[in-house]
RNA sequence: GCCCAGGUGCUGGAAUUGGCAGACAGGCAUGGUUGAGGGCCAUGUGUCCUUAAGGGCGUGCGGGUUCAAGUCCCGUCCUGGGCACCA
């Protein structure tokens, strides 16, 4: 009885629908276990052998643990919104929920090809999942909650002093009842602070701009990734080498207004969170990188008010801004003639009555405050009698300008003082005990450094051109050459400023800042190279400590001073931080790394220029795409301003449009839709036509959430995904709690899986789940490649150049590589005059090269004949008549891997002839002797572009479901990257071939209920042991060959036991599900071999009572030698030296040494 | 430049608490079975010397530790992946 595997397999995936045999339960006795894929994307090109690879393994452990009593969730869905399926509708015409409806379900595409659809192709692979739970992202019952989590995170803010998100709600409350001051939120950088009062006062509209800038996700107005080609932005992670991720077209830099992740407010945690979690360290590197924490220090450098004075040192006391030599003579006016009440004052301060220094109509930038305490930054304003409401107006004004300059604020009245001045004191004395507030704002330029250790080796300060200030503090002479260079790298797109990082530019602002310890004048540049995105946008440059700072200061000729003991730096920077001493650098002088980071750190604490600050890489992620094939956002604009549909009235249903393209005022193909209004009376979605004609009905967002949006909670919703209540109840989360095993690809290290934790992590702060990660296990699989065939072409050259005497020649130019090659000869370019097409053709479309490829051609011709083995190209130019010069070169050529013969590498030549792909090469020659043509072959990755596409539904057809997922394992180790070679199946094949026979005999199924020898319940229980290790090591590609080592030896023994061969088809069911369901029938059980208690190792069949030593002299094994295991070492090497070929090898010396490692080895040394 | 992973036959790979390198497959070769092909079975297959017995050399390269190194240490080269004017 033959194993008709095809029969088998059709038989049990029936069986197992039927069953609902992977149904998982809510409710077990038994232990839970959680198995993950990382649901695929189903595009219209159907499955590959790569794709299943991770499904197998998964498959394979979620079978294991159910076997070993788990109640396994092993799930499966379809992440099914994205950009393929919409350009696919632009092109086309489809609706991308028909065609991606298609994809998963099979169908018809738009030429009539047959799609057979992701979830047959699946099902032919015979996986255990639980298909009633399966989730799309696309379907509205699912995107519902997804734009409901979204407007949980509108609905949130980031508490610091918690290290929590929190509700909304909980900051108005703090608002109303203390204003802002006191809240530490991770939020926009520029806050205004506000007190309860003027909380109250604000409009709503103002309240709602104040919030937004707190939300975890906000609407803000900031430079985003532009892709012109793909009409819409792209993340940070979607970009690769400039260019987009998904086509490779170009991303330039655009100010848009979108919506925005607050990711970075979770950035700590999501690090902190790495070391909790069992992920491939590298998959965890790239996180850390990603996130790029950095530790140092936020240094403010004031700027210079006189930039173009006499190159005075400005003294600390004057704060004026650039208009001050205007104000000065106002300000001495003004001293002069005081009001009553400032009299009065100015005689109590002047007195030092309250201990502090205070000066009278002093200039703060362009402002003349009344007195002010410079030590303590507090400045004291004294109103007249009578306000006005413009007059307060103003004066809120200014003092917001003044605190951020680092200065409160006090005001009294003019009645105040007079009435009672002890109270006035009183309350100034009160502010002077409060701690001084550093500056928050303007004019003073921040930096952020990882090195305050070489705060002294500041000789410039290097600004990004979009730095705000930039404007602000350029001099009159500089401002043109400085428009020039901003518009200049305004200009350049992302991609040319990163490939051109090599030249230097700059321009010198013409403006001045002050070193904060040593109070040197340092001039400020801008330049490029400094990123307007990372930090602060600006860094003090320290020439001798950083390679780029020095390349500029090379560059433009800026001062390098040298702040290292004894390190050379004439040549370059020095930037290793052990083992330094800093130098020159006055209180630092002599301090290593360490100490003189701590002593400027506090420096610069005590005068109020900086503080210690821990830096992130991590940007916020921009949420919003210009496309149509996503989540709609459950948005509507009231004057401009965002508000949430309640959550009784999900899913927002994407709308139907004519065109899936942009509109030609530059909206989102969601501007097509006609009905996209929503009427907050009847809450529903109704016409735009009503827009201007009811006062209730307002417009809808015209964004789409991004692609991992959907994927960022999924494995939630498996747990529970029939529920209409709620995303995930809390009992079904609580049960299964996380992922315990996820499985997928290393290419979503920085998008997905960071997504993934970061949603996660505020579902957790929320209560909504109660977990704080989403993944505990996570295994890379490697990629599986193609083996993509090449032809190797020659092409005759005609007119192709000339040597130095004016006359054609003959040539050849044969990469070395090709040398062991058959060779086609291509007749089609002989033809073509015209060789410039020839050249581009090959890439040679630049004249430099051309020129060096005819150099190099002319310089080999003498010896290129002798290192061209295949001679056959040689007669063929010899025989060509009528010719005066001929050139040849090689090249090679993908040809589809569908013109081979069977599994060999022979090429079909009469069909590749044939093929119109080929059509070029129709009238060939190929170069053979014995007529065969084998071509060459390269591993790369497997894609229809690359004609080296293996589907796994042939293989299941030629060799079963079981073979290729056996093969899949054995193929080498998972997390590897591989290449795929269909002739190799054959092992694999012949293997479940002979574990067929080995259930047989002769015709008939046949086992004996005899008890089994020795010998065969060693081979068994060695291979439960090690095949047992090996599934909880991952090692699949080891556990198979076990099988057949297995296999193999139990033939050897003739072996037909139940007592064997019952627990070896449990053993093996993981991996060969179908042909062990098979088998365990015929064995006489009526249940699925599924949930068969998984065979339990005994030592005691391995016991051995002798071992095979090796016998090794001077580390050489000679010979072995069986001695008896429970010898002492003394009695081993008598055994040993007694014996005769010991003797030999000794030839009568006497060792110097025996090493006898008891059940190991013997070594004689001597 | 920085971080990570990896270099073992013709190919995929096995062996890393240091203990007979090349398990298990594919390929190739020879033989058997068969009308032929396919299939199946058997044997061989790191490399060099040798009729053989046997021996030399062998895990990218160079050193080192050890009775013993693919495995540990130092240096170096190469390949693949990630990040990258990140201050």
């Amino acid at each position: 009885m033959s194993y008709h595997f095809n029969e088998i397999e059709a038989k049990w995936q029936k069986y197992w629908t039927k069953n609902q045999t992977f149904k998982a339960e809510n409710k077990s006795d038994k232990p839970k276990y959680y198995v993950l894929d990382m649901f695929p994307y189903p595009s219209g090109a159907g499955l590959h052998v790569g794709h299943p690879l991770g499904y197998i393994a998964s498959d394979i452990y979620a079978r294991y643990k159910r076997h070993t009593g788990f109640n396994v969730l092993h799930p499966q869905g379809y992440d099914s919104f994205g950009l393929p399926a919409e350009q696919y509708a632009i092109q086309t015409g489809q609706r991308p929920e028909d065609t991606t409806r298609v994809n998963i379900d099979g169908g018809f595409d738009k030429e009539g090809n047959k799609i057979s659809g992701y979830r047959k192709q699946l099902d032919k692979i015979g996986f255990s999942f639980d298909w009633s739970r399966e989730v799309r992202t696309s379907d509205p019952d699912y995107y519902r909650w997804t734009q409901w989590i979204f407007i949980q995170l509108f609905e949130s803010w980031y508490d610091i002093e918690t290290d929590k998100a929190r509700q909304i709600s909980d900051l108005t409350e703090i608002f109303s009842a203390e204003g802002n001051l006191k809240v530490n939120a991770a939020c926009d950088d520029e806050i205004v602070e506000f007190s309860p009062g003027e909380w109250k006062l604000f409009s709503s509209e103002e309240k709602q701009q104040v919030l937004l800038k707190y939300r975890l996700t906000y609407l803000a107005e900031s430079e985003v990734n532009w892709c012109p080609q793909l009409g819409t932005v792209l993340a940070n992670d979607e970009i690769v080498n400039g260019v987009s991720e998904r086509g490779g077209y170009p991303v330039v830099r655009k100010k848009m207004t979108q919506w925005s992740m607050r990711i970075s407010a979770y950035a700590q945690r999501l690090l902190d969170g790495l070391s909790s979690i069992d992920w491939p360290q590298p998959l965890k590197d790239s996180q850390t990188n990603w996130i790029g924490r950095s530790k140092g220090a936020l240094v403010e450098f004031p700027i210079l008010a006189f930039p173009e004075g006499e190159g005075k040192q400005k003294p600390g006391y004057m704060t004026g801004g650039n208009n001050s030599h205007l104000l000065i003579d106002k300000a001495k006016q003004m001293r002069n003639n005081p009001t009553q009440a400032e009299k009065l004052l100015w005689d109590c301060l002047i007195s030092k009555k309250l201990g502090y220094k205070f000066r009278q109509q002093h200039l703060i930038d362009d402002f003349i405050v009344d007195f002010v305490c410079l030590s303590k930054k507090l400045v004291i304003e004294v109103d007249g009698n009578i306000i006005h409401d413009s007059q307060q107006e103003k004066d809120e004004e200014r003092t917001k300008i003044i605190n951020n300059l680092g200065f409160r604020v006090v005001r009294f009245r003019n009645e105040e003082i007079i009435g009672n001045i002890d109270f006035v004191l009183e309350q100034i004395k009160i502010q002077l005990q409060q701690d001084v507030i550093p500056p928050s704002g303007a004019r003073g330029i921040k930096v952020f450094t990882t090195r305050p250790d070489t705060i002294f080796g500041v000789s410039f300060m290097t600004l990004a051109p979009e730095h705000e200030l930039v404007q602000e503090i350029t001099t009159s002479e500089q401002k043109e050459a400085v428009s020039a260079y901003i518009e200049k790298s305004a200009k350049r797109s992302e991609r040319e400023r990163m490939a051109d990082v090599k030249t230097i530019s700059g321009v010198f602002t013409g403006a001045y800042a002050i070193h904060p310890l040593s109070g040197e004048k340092i001039p400020v540049w801008i330049g490029d190279y400094v990123l307007a995105g990372y930090g602060t946008g600006a860094v003090m440059s320290v020439p001798c400590g950083d390679q780029r700072d020095y390349d500029f200061a090379t560059h433009f000729g800026l001062p390098i001073p040298n702040i290292f003991e004894g390190i050379d730096i004439s040549e370059e920077a020095y930037a290793e931080k052990v083992g330094t001493k800093i130098a020159n650098s006055d209180f630092l002088s002599g301090l290593s790394y360490k100490e003189a980071t701590q002593k400027a750190i506090e420096a610069l604490e005590a005068v109020h220029a900086g503080k210690g600050k821990i830096n992130y890489r991590m940007r916020d992620a921009v949420f919003s795409r210009q496309r149509y094939w996503g989540e709609p956002f459950p948005v509507y604009y009231v004057n401009g301003m965002p508000q949430m549909i309640e959550e009784k009235y999900l899913p927002l249903r994407l709308p139907e449009v004519e065109k899936y393209l942009p509109t030609e005022e530059g909206e989102p193909p969601l501007g097509r839709a006609t009905t996209w209004a929503w009427d907050t009376n009847k809450n529903e979605i109704v016409s735009n036509e009503l827009l201007d004609v009811s006062k209730s009905i307002y417009p809808l967002e015209l964004n789409t959430m991004p692609g991992w949006a959907g994927s960022s909670w999924y494995f939630f919703r498996y747990m529970d995904s029939e529920n209409q209540e709620r995303f995930v109840s809390e009992e079904a989360q609580k049960y299964w709690e996380n992922v315990d095993l996820y499985f997928g690809g290393s290419e979503h290290a920085t998008g997905h899986l960071l997504y993934s934790r970061f949603w996660t992590k505020f579902l957790k702060d929320r209560k909504f789940v109660a977990v704080e990660e989403p993944f505990k296990k996570l295994i890379n699989q490697g990629m599986i490649l193609g083996m993509s065939a090449f032809v190797y072409i020659v092409e005759p050259i005609f007119k192709y150049f000339e040597n130095g005497n004016g006359n054609k020649m003959k040539g050849i130019e044969v990469s070395e590589l090709f040398l062991d090659k058959r060779f086609i000869i291509s007749y089609s370019l002989i033809q073509k005059e015209d060789t410039r097409e020839l050249y581009d053709q090959l890439g040679f479309n630049n004249k430099d090269l051309q020129k060096k490829f005819k150099e190099e051609l002319i310089t080999k011709y003498s010896n290129i004949t002798e290192r061209f083995e295949d001679e056959s190209i040689q007669k063929y130019l010899d025989n060509l008549e009528n010719v005066e010069a001929v050139a040849v070169f090689a090249y090679k050529k993908r040809v589809d891997i569908s013109l081979l013969i069977g599994l060999s590498d022979e090429l079909d030549i009469g069909r590749f002839k044939k093929d119109l792909r080929y059509q070029d090469f129709s009238d060939a020659e190929v170069l053979t002797e014995d007529g065969k043509y084998i071509v060459g072959r390269e591993p790369e990755k497997m894609s229809k572009s690359k004609y080296n596409v293996v589907s796994p539904d042939e293989i299941c057809v030629q060799y079963g479901a079981d073979s290729l997922r056996l093969y899949e394992m054995f193929l080498g180790p998972l997390e590897q990257a591989k290449p795929w070679n269909t002739a190799g199946i054959t092992g694999v094949h012949s293997f479940l071939k002979k574990l067929w026979k080995l259930y047989h005999n002769d015709e008939v199924f046949g086992v004996s209920d005899e008890k089994a020898s020795a010998d065969s319940m060693k081979t068994l229980h060695k291979t439960i042991k090690k095949v047992t290790e090996d599934i909880e090591a991952f090692s699949f590609n080891t556990s198979v060959s076990s099988f057949m080592i297995c296999v193999n030896e139990l033939m050897a023994q003739k072996c037909d036991q139940r007592e064997v061969l019952e627990p070896l088809a449990i053993l093996i069911a993981p991996y060969a599900p179908h042909i062990a369901e098979e088998l365990w029938q015929k064995l006489g059980n009526n249940e699925s071999v599924a949930t068969a208690a998984y065979p339990e190792f005994e030592e005691k069949y391995l016991v051995e009572s002798t071992k095979e030593y090796p016998i090794s002299f001077n580390g050489k094994t000679r010979f072995t030698l069986e001695l008896p295991l429970d010898l002492s070492k003394e009695e081993i090497e008598e055994m040993v030296m007694a014996n005769e070929k010991t003797k030999n090898q000794m030839e009568g010396r006497t060792p110097k040494k025996i090493i006898v490692v008891p059940g190991k080895i013997v070594n004689i040394v001597g």
